[in-house]
DNA sequence: GTATTTTGGTTTATAAAATAAACTAGTTTA
DNA sequence: TAAACTAGTTTATTTTATAAACCAAAATAC
């Protein structure tokens, strides 16, 4: 009947996170930050859980003297992605 | 870029109740609990959110001697709905 | 009849999550 | 050299979800 919601992506800010690095392949901190409207502290705690459940890679670099983090999205993500979408048709269609 | 998700929709529950009475139209407790496979104690925290939203309209009838609980999408529950699955395509298509 | 289990819930307590606020460390600008 | 800004992290607070405990009535078993 219903099937279940990946809890890690049922939430705003990381749905939309994964959304971005699904469709950029690549983006950092402050890009991410941008276009999702977050707070600093919220996005870096949910970067964290999505880097540990193994949904996205992040590299901490320098860009020039300023620390940039990088995160792309990793194939166990795109995966649990896909099912994340898969299962919310469940919800929304019939 | 990224719609708000209704937050008093995007729980795998209340969607999953919300889904089925867009489905039925009129539902009782014991149905929603089964096809749910929720515990009697979060199915009826959930009801009371959505009934307090207006989603949902809760009637409190006997079937002979026992309770019975009916619930029925609201107008505003639809609309609430209709808005809910636009915004998560802002996150699941591109 | 009275004790036990079952039905249909509600209330209360606990665990987990989201979020914001405060902080850190270094950089640039004035 | 002080003030303000960048790029974050850590910690604390609020909210949420969920489960466990409870309640009242009814059905069943003894």
């Amino acid at each position: 009947m219903f099937k279940e919601l990946d809890p890690l992506l049922h939430s705003q800010l990381r749905l939309a996170v994964m959304s971005l690095l699904i469709g950029a392949e690549e983006a950092d901190f402050v890009f991410l930050k941008e276009k999702t409207g977050a707070t600093a502290g919220n996005l870096s705690v949910q970067i964290e859980k999505l880097k540990g459940a193994g949904y996205i890679d992040v590299e901490k670099t320098f860009q020039g003297k300023m620390p940039r983090t990088i995160c792309k999205i990793a194939p166990k993500g795109i995966e649990a992605f896909n099912e994340y979408v898969k299962a919310l048709k469940s919800y929304i269609n019939g």
